[in-house]
DNA sequence: TTCCGATTAGATACAATGTATCAATTGACA
DNA sequence: TGTCAATTGATACATTGTATCTAATCGGAA
């Protein structure tokens, strides 16, 4: 996992961004940014919480993770059962492969869809302006842990 | 709309299939049939609740919406912002082009990315088993009622 | 370095959406 | 028509988030 290796990194890239939108480097963000940088899958606002110190107050989190899912830092995502964790995304639009199995995810840089949405969507009269896509089914890694216990 | 014209069976629809599911076929059930049946976009466990009797209670209408999601009568929506709302999904596995202005939706049958998520997913070693797709934009009268009005 | 004003924080109340519990009611079948 | 499990409505609670308000804090100017 890459993002494990430059956590520093991270957390300051997600400071600077916060910077660039005219946002202060607080203590609490830089708190939040540090723990952010450390997920090694999507998280809940809670779980998120459960990690910092709890004298850093509830809307204080959820105020940071709006402010970072409007910078882009961060995305949504929606989960098989309907629920929405938050993920690091310093990249641009993307999708995910979700594993069911162990939670973790990763990133389709490439979205190959667009075409094909595009194409479907013509045929339909729609002026296609956006769209959201989840993938779930097992990582690379879940297979291989089946396979090796069968 | 079609369903417009079938509203009675589509309530039948509904209720027909919460038997076969083993779901006893009550008053309550047979309010919140008919007025989903009715409606026209995608709407909320509230929003429905506001067009039944208030005798029917909140959890009637909470119970009933879970059941139905679970028995594929109803499926649930990813609007743009995040919000998810129910709609009327007779048929199976499907995704919806979302008018992002009027709020309307049409069914997406023919799953034209299954192939390029097979091959993304194969790619990153990923064992598919699902996904969740909803594609945003303006419908066709949309369009067409902007086009008029400039 | 200190001061000032805008931003931010934390506390708290509230809102939206959904689930759990439980006594009372109802539906389907014998 | 009676029986009993399924269902209902009321209610409390859970989760996730937003609004409001006062106090603290950040960062640039003096």
């Amino acid at each position: 996992m890459v993002v494990t290796k430059r956590s520093a990194t991270v957390a300051e890239q997600i400071l600077e961004t916060l910077e660039e939108r005219g946002f202060r480097s607080t203590a609490p963000r830089r708190a939040l940014a540090a723990a952010i940088a450390e997920q090694e899958h999507h998280f809940t606002a809670e779980g998120l919480r459960k990690q910092l110190p709890p004298s850093l107050g509830r809307a204080t989190v959820y105020r940071t993770l709006k402010i970072l899912v409007d910078s882009g830092v961060i995305c949504r995502v929606l989960l098989e059962d309907g629920d929405l964790h938050y993920q690091l995304s310093i990249q641009g639009h993307h999708h995910h492969l979700l594993c069911v199995h162990c939670g973790s995810s990763q990133d389709l840089m490439g979205c190959d869809i667009e075409d094909v949405l595009a194409t479907t969507s013509a045929r339909h009269g729609f002026e296609l302006s956006g769209h959201w896509l989840e993938v779930y089914g097992r990582c690379r890694d879940c297979i291989e842990v089946e396979e090796v216990a069968a």
